[in-house]
DNA sequence: ACGATATACATCGTAACACGAAGTATATAG
DNA sequence: CTATATACTTCGTGTTACGATGTATATCGT
């Protein structure tokens, strides 16, 4: 995909990923694969940034002598998968002009 | 609409806009105002952009006592816009992960 | 026993991009 | 005669995705 059109899905991608199970980095790019393609770097600073934002908070657990980070969601990290959901219809309606705008003859 | 979202659409509006007939910086503004926004500096310089990645080729035009430059589309950029109704089908796909995502209980 | 692979997180520098601000210049409407 | 619309240009800035690189432990195959 694109990355120039990742930058307006992958925050809420993440975001999704933890919001009906607490998620950790690894898990979570396992989880996207199929939808979309994201390195570590990115991700963490993606998780970085929404944690900065309040979006999510985060708890480090060890499993198997190993840290991890779970990610858990917030109200406003749930309001802007709501935000993402009423700005699709816009994004519909440009599509739709980019069809629209071709010759059918 | 979000500026990272634009990211992804912008380029494509603007193929979009002149696809069917030369059109010009102010008049696509205009154009492309009921679908998204943008501002005079960002025209200009997807413009230029498409110009030096040959996917359209601009002409000069008296109109007025004013000077207007006329953008057309080459056919890079009809393929650029084919690319973006093909990337289309995996933004849906990462729309309906995100909707997915939900508890409907 | 040992090397390869998977797990897991972190940091740095870079290039692309949208935008506001500011500028130049002419035509038209009130 | 002034305000607004038309029309294009340049500069600086902040946000962002990514590759490269690094650290560290667990597990699997031979």
């Amino acid at each position: 995909m694109d990355i120039q059109m990742k930058r307006g899905l992958l925050d809420v991608c993440v975001l999704a990923a933890i919001k009906d199970e607490d998620s950790y980095g690894y898990k979570i790019i396992k989880d996207l694969k199929p939808y979309v393609e994201l390195s570590e770097s990115t991700l963490y600073t993606i998780l970085k940034r929404l944690e900065t934002a309040r979006m999510l908070t985060v708890r480090s657990a060890e499993h198997d002598g190993r840290l991890r980070k779970y990610y858990h969601i917030t109200q406003a990290g749930v309001g802007r998968i709501e935000d993402f959901k009423n700005e699709w219809k816009e994004v519909v309606t440009i599509y739709q002009f980019v069809r629209k705008e071709e010759r059918h003859e």
